[in-house]
DNA sequence: CTGAAAGCGCTTACAG
DNA sequence: CTGAAAGCGCTTACAG
């Protein structure tokens, strides 16, 4: 590999000048500058990130975990970390926890080892408030991705209460009473936050507790297990509000297999549905997430505390936009 | 930041048995590492990995860069890669062309800079030969990944002439003759594949010139206006066959704005279809790729050659698996 | 069994 | 306007 050693032998200068003229550090003079390029040109050198990083102590780096790349919502902010990213000049650190705190434990590590100037993280669902601590001891920044806490810590995610709140008013107002929400883990901070603003806008709603059907369980196997029992009885619910893609396609499966039609025997919404919502039959009810977004707003504070680690750590909530259509009774195309 | 000269002061030992302690390259002392392993606990220390990569030359990274995060194969392939790469201790340094030439170009100077062990690339569709000429004369090693080409490189992808070979013999049995290909932009490779192994399949069956339709364009509004196109004329085909999850989305709207029925007024397959095609009504025949998969043998096919750089690349093709479902006509239930 | 020292490829005061 | 030299935090022959 060419060093600046090689370059500057051949521009006849010293590495210092070479140095100044790829980072613009200090004046040099034209003939020199043109010589020095001339070198870099020739010899197709490239800079090595890694000594540099060490010099100066800063990787121009950050990393990204994320609990589940799979899922859509994810794979979203993943690109908007990244593309932010990569537009001032930063490089990403990808790793998923696949909802595993050990893994997510052993990604910060590795992280960390590497140097990266910050971390954003969507923390697995298991993940104790230990995996935290370390982040206040120490000066590398920490932002919070989706799963908020009340940690002081840079936080961006989505709005949870308001759209359950308004999907609730929306199917009462139809005159659903009897409504099933699907939260499955409630351990998942938005999932927790789904649950909370559903039971709260029952109550104001006026429905009675009977009515009020819930799944709630941090295994997969269980949710389905729950889901099957709720929708089999003899008193179904009239309508089922799923909150997450996830819990959406379980639920949807078991609707489907017991025959039930949407929105005439049971009425359906999804908070962040499936990637072409529009093309489902009938159309589904979706509380669509700005996750570009929660992607971008996340680095951008996150290189913003990196700049200046001394102002207050904020909590950016981003607005989902609820898509009404026909399958909690809506025509499709009236979206809100 | 704590170092090693920290610890070995405080155990009372040189730097060299500290790295000896922590790396196991050579035999210590039962106490003497107890000694270093006490003072690395009450020192919290964390080894440094950018030092420890550049005296070593070997950074145990590796860059992955995609054409488009978005696309839920690539997100898939994205989980295969980091999966395989964290469990053999790799950190993945992710970046997204977004089909654009220049920020893949951008993406993989970046990368080098960085000095990753090697290098995964799912090429932006215009990407031209130059982009991979540069990795002739250089000893970082490259695999190609999804999108494949005829250098000699390691690669990974999907058999894309074989599935859709089956869908033409599988339409043609049923009757259908004039049949459309969406295929959008052929310059991406498997694009092409797939509109090439249409053409042969089309001659095979012994389906007239005039029947066999195609869609063809770089850009999404040219896809989109000659789908319109296609499916509004007085011949309309009878099947069509969508080779990418976007351009099957695109059609599917087509669809349902001329109110055609699936499979009575026109059949529909897609390559790569939806994340929840099962959920689809009519359930959607799709041609599935192992995308985790491609990952996975990616990141593998990489470290092999990071440990052995003489070893002639291979390609490797994984094969889909086409599920049968209703739109075609086959039953639900029926998959392959 | 362990230590002293060179060196990985840079940046950046310090000096002229 | 430019150069000589220290030092970032490690690994690894070399020596004993």
């Amino acid at each position: 590999m060419t060093t600046m050693v090689k370059v500057a032998k051949l521009a006849g200068v010293s590495i210092s000048t070479v140095s100044h003229v790829l980072n613009g550090t200090r004046h040099v003079n034209d003939d020199t500058r043109q010589r020095v390029l001339k070198a870099i040109e020739e010899t197709s050198y490239r800079q090595d990130a890694l000594a540099r990083a060490m010099r100066r102590s800063r990787t121009d780096s950050i990393g990204l975990i994320v609990s589940d790349g799979g899922e859509p919502a994810f794979a979203e902010m993943i690109r908007g970390v990244e593309q932010t990213a990569a537009s001032q000049g930063i490089t990403l650190l990808l790793a998923n926890s696949a909802e595993d705190p050990q893994r997510e434990a052993r990604a910060v590590q590795a992280l960390l080892e590497r140097r990266v100037d910050g971390l954003i993280l969507a923390r697995a669902a298991g993940s104790g408030p230990n995996a935290l601590a370390e982040f206040a001891n120490q000066d590398t920044p920490l932002v919070l991705m989706d799963r908020l806490s009340e940690d002081p810590f840079d936080q961006v995610g989505v709005e949870n209460r308001g759209p359950i709140m308004e999907l609730v008013e929306h199917l009462v107002a139809q005159g659903h009473q009897r409504i099933l929400l699907i939260a499955g883990d409630t351990r998942v901070a938005t999932l927790r936050e789904r649950h909370e603003a559903f039971q709260e806008a029952m109550t104001t709603a006026g429905v009675p507790e009977a009515d009020r059907l819930t799944v709630l369980a941090a295994e997969p196997e269980e949710t389905d297990a729950g889901i099957a029992a709720a929708l089999s009885g003899t008193k179904l619910p009239t309508a089922v509000i799923a909150c997450s893609t996830v819990l959406a396609a379980a639920a949807l499966r078991h609707i489907q297999k017991r025959g039930l039609r949407m929105p005439e025997d049971i009425a359906f919404a999804a908070f962040d549905g499936f990637a072409y919502a529009d093309l489902f039959e009938p159309q589904l009810t979706t509380v669509r997430q700005p996750a570009f977004q929660v992607g971008a707003t996340a680095a951008e504070l996150l290189t913003k505390r990196i700049a200046d680690k001394s102002v207050e750590p904020s909590v950016v909530r981003l607005a989902p936009t609820i898509e009404y259509r026909a399958s909690t009774g809506a025509g499709p195309g009236s979206g809100s």
